[in-house]
DNA sequence: CTGAAAGCGCTAACAG
DNA sequence: CTGTTAGCGCTTTCAG
């Protein structure tokens, strides 16, 4: 075979050039590269060696284009610098990959406005379909219509974590209600009287949950429900010195408590409650047990390595992709229509910040 | 104005469909909405008014196809669950958005294969060009045909944090020799005599350059190396209990020696050593200081809260993005052709893992 | 001022 | 067995 010079090792091979240089017909090329039995042996060797050599490859725009599909996955979330969402995203791109996916990133930062954006920005045809974990600005101002167009222009959405009942798509979250009861109870059953839970404002709906789920468990045990024990997080994450604000309230609440445990409703409150006890004297577990939510490396290389709830955030970003993917790939069949919304186990991980069940 | 009703919410409005409805070409739409002076202010006035209605978007992918760019960037990293890496897609994805660039995130779990499957994934006409920082398999290897042949292709790398001589492009990097040399100096200053380095093995850049920046230390001090003093750390994340070794393996280096500073080339290496050092009986600062790399959650978090240098992440994250689009933006003009490597400044975070310097 | 036509790279129905 | 044609959605000459 002839090598011809005008194909540089620059110069992409398209299917046309491929034609051009072997004298055939672009739609002989196309065909003879996707083995169809229209073509003959010889020509399909032919054209497959060639196309071997100067390394084809079809061009996935040009795919997308004509399929009206692009295989790639839109992942929305509100922060990457953060174990949980981190881990997530570990699960849907490794799931993604295997049914050729790929995955796009969009961070909203929290904000409502930039989580628009991305939509927008993603939306006019770059994905298939979005994955989501909503800002707490957009569940503040429960100021929905973004998620709703695009619902409604045909672009299917999957929510995990920070859902919304007030949407119908699919949703993979965790049990939050059961998960915090189990953890409650753990902290009863090994002899805690007075439980405190640091949480989030009720309109981040893990943390709601999750109080709902203390709450619960305290009266199931007919144990005096104490309002006070209730710290609700004032958490505006983008401040400069939001850490230092952070301490400030667990300890003036440490302080003015008699607390014996503490339910933290995500990594950082945990730790934070464990630095600020630590420093006014409590020793744990002895006199302060803790469990945290989360279970990343900030509780598991804590000192003492905190018992967390593991909320397998990989095996969480796997749920929301598959969900995803099989509703792209069943557009028609209407079988399975209706949403679906998996709940993850979570598991206690038990460390040592937590005292053994008496028996 | 009448609605026309065959344009339901749910389809997709295109120039083609607008077209019809108001009956004019779609050459006339197309210049209308891009406010071309060619076109009357009436007709601009209906067509614009018409496209607002139905939320009229342009196709991202028919307007890649046309442009032959893509305005997306890979990024490929060994890990996202992993601080560094994380803190820098967040610096790359925030001033790409700003530039009107979306990233597309390819994991290679530190695998060569992984990492060759994404670059190919990506580079068929799905983005315009990649950051990168190489899977240690890929520097074990010393395998770079895949960033050879994608830079042959026409599509412009920028290799961050696990960079290679080997290889001619835009680099972003830390200036691991000079910083670790700062953070050696501190150690010797604050009293330090018996200082240790648990550092990688020497494939990976950054822990080759960062023990250089020790060895070069103490030979400016005139303190004899003590090549026993030097752990390399046989790490193969993926193993399930690689954590148990790394604990084994430090500790076996710990009480083996007699050691009173410890730098380390990350922030695991660094909280295991804190870590098992309590365990056999060290009070840190007083008796062993430590110094790690990588200001992430782990450092601040820590038990005492771990002295550090930073690597601005996020920074590191902006100028790759910023070298990379710039690049894509200038392809015409050669102008400045040649490669840059930049280097991120770094800054050492005193914590208390340190002593303050004696005077 | 408006529209027809070509083309980005690819596929597929339809002719030959 | 091979080629022509049309079309995915958009921009951009070039005619009218």
């Amino acid at each position: 075979m002839k090598i011809i010079e005008n194909l540089s090792m620059k110069q992409k091979p398209t299917l046309k050039i491929i034609a051009k240089e072997l004298d055939v017909s672009i739609s002989t090329v196309s065909k003879a590269l996707r083995d169809s039995k229209e073509i003959s042996e010889e020509t399909k060797q032919k054209v497959k060696a060639f196309a071997k050599l100067y390394n084809y490859k079809p061009n996935n725009i040009a795919l997308s284009l004509k399929n009206r599909k692009t295989k790639t996955l839109g992942v929305i979330i509100p922060e990457i610098v953060h174990h949980f969402f981190t881990t997530v995203i570990s699960g849907i791109e490794n799931y993604a990959n295997q049914r050729g996916y790929n995955v796009i990133v969009g961070l909203s930062n929290e904000s409502f406005d930039k989580e628009v954006l991305n939509l927008d920005m993603l939306a006019n045809g770059s994905i298939d379909g979005f994955i989501i974990s909503l800002a707490k600005e957009t569940l503040q101002k429960k100021d929905y219509h973004h998620l709703r167009e695009t619902i409604d222009q045909g672009i299917p959405i999957v929510m995990f974590d920070r859902v919304l009942d007030e949407i119908s798509c699919d949703k993979v979250v965790v049990d939050d209600i059961e998960t915090s009861q189990k953890a409650v109870q753990k902290l009863i059953d090994s002899g805690a009287k007075n439980i405190a839970i640091i949480t989030t404002e009720d309109y981040v709906s893990v943390g709601k949950l999750r109080t709902r789920g203390y709450v619960k468990t305290l009266a199931q045990n007919k144990i005096q429900l104490d309002e006070s024990l209730i710290l609700k997080i004032d958490d505006h994450l983008n401040e400069e010195n939001h850490l230092e604000k952070l301490e400030h309230q667990v300890k003036e609440f440490l302080q003015s408590k008699n607390i014996d445990a503490i339910l933290a409703v995500n990594e950082l409150y945990a730790i934070t409650a464990m630095k600020v006890a630590r420093a006014i004297g409590y020793r744990i577990p002895e006199n302060l047990q803790v469990i945290g939510f989360t279970d990343g490396v900030l509780s598991k290389h804590a000192y003492p390595p905190l018992t967390t709830v593991s909320q397998h955030g990989k095996e969480m970003g796997k749920q929301t992709a598959e969900l995803l993917i099989d509703r792209l790939e069943n557009e028609s069949k209407e079988a399975d229509d209706k949403y679906k919304t998996v709940i993850v186990k979570t598991e206690i991980i038990e460390r040592e910040t937590t005292k053994s069940i008496n028996p």
